[in-house]
DNA sequence: TATCAGGGTCGTT
DNA sequence: AACGACCCTGAT
C-alpha cells in the first residue's frame, strides 16, 4: 500500500468528483472516493481544507504523482478564476462552486463516458459506466477477498470482445453502436488518442469529431476533461440555456456567432468557466433560473 | 396513463 | 437550419 498526503489550496474533492465530468468514482465514506484506475485500486480523501490523501495498491513508483496529475491538485486556481468575466452570473457561480476543479482524465474513458452521456442524466451515465466496468473490466480489491471490488473500465479490446449486443444490455441503448465502433477505431490503430495531445485544439477536435457518435459537444468534453485544452467549451442543453436566456437575452443567434462570443467573452480558461456555470445552474429550480434571467434583463438590456 | 427531458448525434429535408 | 429517430428510465 502506498499512501501520501498532498497539500492543496482551495480544492473541494466532493464537488469536483460529483460535477458531471467523471463517472467512474464510488463514494467510500463521507469525503472519500475509490476507483479502479491503471489496473489498481485507488482511494482519494479530503482530510482537511488544505490536504488530500491518496492511497493505492499500485506498485508503480509513479502512482501517486500520476493520480496527483489526474486530480490537478497543484494547479493555481486563483490564477484561473481571475480570468473569468466579471458579470453577476459568473461571479455568483464562482462563489457557489468554491473549490471546483477540472480533472485530467484518460482520453478513452472520458470519450466513452461522454458518448454514453447523450440525453442521459448523470446518475444514469454513472450506472452504465459501472455496468460496463463490472461486466467487462478487471476487478480490483482493496484487500484480498474482502469488500466488493471496484472494476477498471474496459479497454477498447474488451469492448470489441464483448460485442455490441452485450454493451447494449448495459443500458447503453443506441449509444452501444457508437461505443463499439469507437473501440474498433482505437483498437485497430485507425485512431490514436494519445497522438492528439500534440495537436492544436482545432486539429484534435477535427480528429475526434470524425469518430462515430462524436459531435462537437462530446469532442469538447474530451478536449477539456482529458486533454486539458483550456479553451474547449462544451455547449450542452444547460449551457445552451445560459447563453440563450442570459447572455443573449432570448435573441436568436447562430452557432457560429455563439462560438465567437464564447471564445472572446470567457477568454483563455473558457472551459473552466463553462464548468462553473454548468455546475451552478444545474442545481437551480426553474423559478430560480427565471428570476436570474429577469433580473439581468432589467439591469443590462443588450 | 401520458408526456417530457436527460451533459447529443446522425441522416434527411 | 430545422426535425425526427435513436434506447430507455425516472419525474411530473
Amino acid at each position: 500500500m502506498q499512501e501520501s498526503v498532498i497539500k492543496v489550496d482551495c480544492y473541494d474533492l466532493n464537488r469536483t468528483i460529483e460535477s458531471g465530468q467523471a463517472f467512474h468514482w464510488q463514494p467510500l465514506g463521507n469525503d472519500s472516493w475509490q476507483t479502479a484506475w491503471r489496473g489498481s485500486w485507488y482511494c482519494v480523501s479530503q482530510i482537511s481544507e488544505t490536504h488530500l490523501r491518496i492511497k493505492t495498491l499500485s506498485e508503480d513508483p509513479n502512482a501517486i504523482p500520476l493520480m496527483s496529475s489526474y486530480l490537478q491538485s497543484d494547479l493555481d486556481l486563483r490564477r484561473i478564476l481571475k480570468t473569468f468575466p466579471d458579470d453577476p452570473l459568473m461571479q455568483t457561480a464562482v462563489k457557489h462552486c468554491r473549490g471546483l476543479r477540472l480533472l485530467r482524465q484518460d482520453p478513452w474513458l472520458c470519450l466513452a463516458s461522454f458518448i454514453l452521456s447523450s440525453t442521459k442524466q448523470i446518475t444514469q451515465i454513472k450506472e452504465i459506466v459501472h455496468l460496463l466496468s463490472s461486466r467487462f473490466g478487471q476487478p480490483v480489491t482493496k484487500r484480498k477477498g474482502s469488500e466488493s471490488p471496484v472494476y477498471t473500465f474496459p479497454e477498447p479490446k474488451d469492448i470489441m470482445n464483448a460485442g455490441e449486443q452485450e454493451i447494449r444490455k448495459c443500458k447503453a441503448g443506441f449509444r452501444a453502436k457508437y461505443i463499439f465502433q469507437c473501440a474498433s477505431h482505437i483498437d485497430s490503430g485507425r485512431m490514436d488518442l494519445d497522438s492528439l495531445r500534440k495537436l492544436t485544439l482545432q486539429d484534435a477536435r477535427t480528429h475526434l469529431v470524425s469518430l462515430p457518435g462524436v459531435g462537437p459537444k462530446i469532442a469538447d468534453c474530451v478536449l477539456l476533461f482529458a486533454y486539458g485544452f483550456d479553451r474547449a467549451f462544451p455547449i450542452d442543453v444547460w449551457v445552451q440555456r445560459v447563453l440563450q436566456d442570459y447572455y443573449f437575452a432570448g435573441e436568436k443567434i447562430s452557432k457560429q456567432e455563439m462560438n465567437t462570443f464564447v471564445h472572446e467573452y470567457f477568454g483563455p480558461n473558457a472551459g473552466f468557466a463553462q464548468q462553473y456555470l454548468f455546475d451552478y445552474i444545474r442545481g437551480l429550480t426553474k423559478k430560480e433560473w427565471g428570476d436570474i434571467v429577469k433580473k439581468r434583463s432589467h439591469s443590462d438590456p443588450k
